[in-house]
DNA sequence: TCCATTCTTGACTAAAACAGTCAGGAATGA
DNA sequence: TCATTCCTGACTGTTTTAGTCAAGAATGGA
């Protein structure tokens, strides 16, 4: 288990276009240098982030990377479905969970641990904001204790 | 993010191995039968398991695999480790966390995301035993609420 | 002793995911 | 019209995943 690459990158790129906000936009090439992120790789990433609607662009002189909104309302969660299409993948062995041809469908002891610990790593990426990240705070960028008391008491 | 076949047929065994638990061995065969898991696939994964020590094998007619010791004292983590090597692996882009080349050492901001996220899902891991997971109890095969509180409280 | 059963080891392979690289084109603003 | 910058898709090499296979060694029973 394990952070990829791309998800890395991904969110490189977006702090350093937090640290920015407001100002002008970035260019990809200033990213990739900023960043340390192979120069090529960085337009890949940035389109992801585009389409999913976290940056806008712009062409020409002048132009580059920008936020779409404010720091404080961008997730992690978000950035990672952008770039890797979920948060958490769950297979139940040889199949997707749910597949017809699952033999333990419906009575498999397994499957919930998996579903939980998806629940953990979705609801830890969804509290992680770029804003909180930026600022360091001790409590925001890591494990944020409110939801943390949330989920122990049982939602 | 995601669970490998080779963490979910291991999971698989185990506890299928702890519902034996205190019976005759279980050779491979029958355990790839009962979990729905390739045959040849199965002896590569139990040598893991036993070279981790989590399980013992017989050779022989009336051979096959048991668990090292009692359901309760055997937890995911020990499993997944076993078979992966590690729970969770942390990387700094390009490279590994703490790596002299890593432009971000000692001030990257985004690293103690990625720790924290470790920790959380090594905690997760290493709270679900196979006995939990066999017994089914609503707290312990999921997120046993007593870790997750603990965890808000600041450790 | 012979033999079926079962584990042991290591090599091998196919497919997918990951991590980039590259080239040609289109928009933009000066 | 020209430099800058984004846009798109195809391409490539490496690693991981998910198996498969074959030859051999231990074990216990007939």
């Amino acid at each position: 288990m394990r952070i990829t690459s791309s998800i890395e990158y991904a969110t490189r790129l977006m702090v350093t276009l937090a640290a920015e906000h407001g100002g002008d936009p970035v260019p990809a090439e200033r990213l990739a240098e900023a960043d340390n992120v192979p120069a090529d790789f960085v337009s890949q990433i940035l389109v992801k982030l585009r389409r999913a609607g976290l940056v806008t662009s712009h062409r020409g002189s002048a132009g580059g990377y920008a936020l779409s909104r404010k720091p404080a309302e961008i997730t992690l969660a978000q950035v990672v479905r952008a770039v890797d299409g979920a948060v958490f993948e769950e297979v139940c062995g040889r199949y997707e969970v749910g597949a017809k041809d699952c033999r333990h469908q419906g009575q498999c002891a397994i499957s919930p641990v998996w579903t939980k610990l998806g629940e953990l790593v979705t609801r830890y990426f969804e509290d992680v904001t770029l804003a909180a990240i930026l600022e360091q705070k001790a409590g925001a960028c890591g494990a944020p204790p409110e939801w943390l008391e949330k989920l122990a008491s049982g939602k």
